[in-house]
DNA sequence: ACCTGAACACCGTTCAAGT
DNA sequence: ACCTGAACACCGTTCAAGT
């Protein structure tokens, strides 16, 4: 169809885990979670499907090593922050908006053995948690907290990003969205027909912000009998 | 094998989507979540695949109905809470020990296609943000942002329980994963390797609950001018 | 109206065979 | 050492045919 101007010589280039990592994380992006097919991704490489096993266990180490690639890339991205909160800010908007880019992460990072991409945004939240100044004991809870919620928005961000077709802009979405909860049963939804407006309203980033100001609120007010500075 | 001593009658009954939800649930809960599968729930209910489309529209529809069975169970155990907190730290551990017995749960949850499931523990949660006396224009953050924590941690358990042998009991599990966090590079994971023993040590309930009231501090702190009210 | 089960179009993964 | 691609053992889903 259209030709291509990057990577010309792609076909010349031995196999590698890297290149295979590199077309995977093409296929999600272009196609979603459930573009990635060794056939499609043998084809992309122009070769079979066998020769992948060659370099990668199987989709599972896959899907973990495209994950862990643009974690890893999102984290070594260095602040100029001035406080531990806003070097939090940064850091979580940072994995925010890799979901955005690449919104199968946000399934896949919650999904991972134990292991590194979840790791990583953990030692790094970590660090300013102790910046905070939070006592040795309250600092696994504390950064624990912030890592369940950036998670819990990501799943969110990436199951949205899955019911939606690419055509639908995020306005409509919303009206959408906030329209069918003012339509919801007035005795079984009561709260949520109230907050629909709030919904329709909203900012992403902005409202993600604010959960993770709320955290930070609990967090230091817990360890600072002086009460919590307003944001 | 073993000789059944409950619903004796079963293959008596006609085909029902309640009887086919029903047995997709036990089917998750023994085999796991890739233990789903059209066959084995025929099967199971002594009939032909396609018996089961004339009840259901797919598989997504039949994980949704699964999901949102027992998440309604767990919405409707109402509670006798003093306190707002109270009543939040009882509904956020109803859907914990939910995720707990059916792990799949924890995975589908976030997936579900912006309806039914989610939104319930979300109603929830916000008519006792609402009791908490939050304003009305912060109500939306803060149940979010509750719902979000309980979704990220939910995720995170789904995926240990996904990556753990049904044998392993939880000490060894986090005696296991303690021992890994410590042979870290210390460069790249100071944080990390230096909170091991918290994880070794913690328990998952507590631990979420702690969570919980981090931002249910800062929701009430963010809102009360006088400060907060210690645990 | 409801069920049956063979058939279709896919998967991930393996493996003999090649270079 | 690395690649090829046919083959295996599965999937979800459809649909003509039955009752």
């Amino acid at each position: 169809m259209a030709t291509r101007t990057r990577r010309p010589e792609r076909r010349e280039e031995p196999l590698s885990r890297e290149r295979i990592v590199e077309a995977a994380i093409e296929l999600l992006d272009t196609a979603g979670e459930g573009g990635l097919t060794f056939r499609a991704l043998a084809e992309r490489l122009a070769t079979g499907p066998g020769a992948i096993y060659w370099h990668v266990t199987g989709k599972d180490e896959l899907l973990n090593a495209a994950t862990d690639a643009v974690v890893a890339d999102t984290m070594s991205a260095d602040t100029t922050a001035t406080t531990p909160q806003e070097a939090i800010r940064t850091l979580a908007l940072g994995v925010f908006d890799a979901i955005d880019v690449h919104p199968w992460i946000g399934s896949q990072i919650s999904r991972t053995p134990s292991q590194s991409p979840m790791l990583r945004v953990f030692e790094h939240l970590g660090r300013q948690v102790q910046a905070l100044g939070v006592p040795h004991t309250a600092q696994f809870t504390a950064a624990s907290a912030l890592l369940n919620y950036i998670l819990g928005v990501g799943g969110q961000n990436a199951a949205n990003a899955r019911g939606v077709r690419p055509g639908t802009n995020r306005t409509e979405f919303l009206d959408a969205a906030a329209t069918a909860w003012e339509n919801l049963d007035p005795d079984e939804y009561a709260f949520t027909r109230d907050v629909a407006d709030q919904l329709r309203d909203h900012d992403d980033r902005t409202e993600f912000l604010a959960g993770i100001d709320l955290v930070l609120t609990g967090i230091t007010a817990l360890h600072e009998p002086t009460g919590p500075a307003p944001s």
